[in-house]
DNA sequence: TATTGTTATACTCTATAACTATA
DNA sequence: TATAGTTATAGAGTATAACAATA
């Protein structure tokens, strides 16, 4: 995170320079796009560094707790879930199965597809993983209260689905 | 017919709203930063559709609005309010520049730095835009009141500042 | 002929190092 | 030496075309 303002010299001050740090995007304030994307990068980007621990990337994240949910679906429904490309998901999953987390079993009428199912390793990881992916939305989030953070909830909710 | 993208013009709709097969990610029902990053790709997707009827991108829009806001101010500011390297800054401001809709000009007495001005097309086309946004901003949340986008913005302006 | 998974490819976005010209 | 702007470059993320195996 780089500090607002390094240079305080006397020529920023006499040059009509505006003196709030932080006011030179009040034109945008009252665009809900323009809060969504600030407050979104915020959140993901606490997550970055709460998962960069483990060596994983959000949507890694994602895919794992989309497969413990769903055991045995085929990669092309996990793209559709994860709104990805198929390619997309082929990197995603090698990374995940390289890592002993997820595995592809040729389990299907159709030969052309796999089953794709966690390992012991993926299941205990992925448990672990909702806590901190759980503790740093709270974290990002610190300036709600749990009400306010509920209300955030449905209404990104309503927004989306 | 499944949700391809197969058009990438300006006109291109967005009636690919998510299937029926969005029950595999309810394992994620609960996670604040899910839910506004989809929320946050819905909104900005919609923008960038509106804004590619003029060939700009969100960026470019946020940009002429910060200068039209801040006359003169230099690219080191810009960069900075925009969150973004001073490299990207240069790539963006040429663009603007090359279309006639911002310019630089060497008029501080730091003869390194630039003042970044808007021309008459540019203040123009940002009047123009505004309207755009603003309305991009109500079609991508249509299914909320305009209380509840009240309050959207209020909770999300408090998450990011 | 259509679909699953894959490879190859390309385009955008982003981040960093290094250069120039001023200070 | 430090800073504003620039160039070059490399790494992600994302998109499409085309191929092999299967349906």
């Amino acid at each position: 995170m780089a500090s607002k303002r390094s240079s305080n010299t006397a020529v920023d001050l006499e040059f009509a320079e505006p003196q709030a740090d932080n006011a030179l995007d009040s034109a945008l304030d009252g665009f809900i796009g323009y809060a969504m994307r600030h407050a979104q990068i915020k959140v993901f980007q606490h997550l970055v560094n709460k998962l960069g621990t483990y060596d994983l990337r959000p949507a890694q994240f994602t895919a794992l707790a989309i497969i413990g949910d769903n055991p045995g679906l085929m990669q092309v429904d996990l793209a559709r879930t994860l709104a990805i490309e198929p390619p997309q998901a082929v990197t995603l999953l090698n990374k995940l199965e390289t890592r002993g987390l997820a595995v592809r079993v040729r389990c299907k009428p159709d030969k052309r597809s796999y089953g794709i199912f966690l390992t012991k390793a993926g299941e205990a990881l992925l448990e672990q993983l909702k806590d901190v992916v759980l503790q740093s939305d709270l974290e990002a989030t610190a300036t709600l209260t749990e009400d306010e953070r509920q209300q955030l909830l449905a209404l990104l909710q309503k927004v989306y689905r």
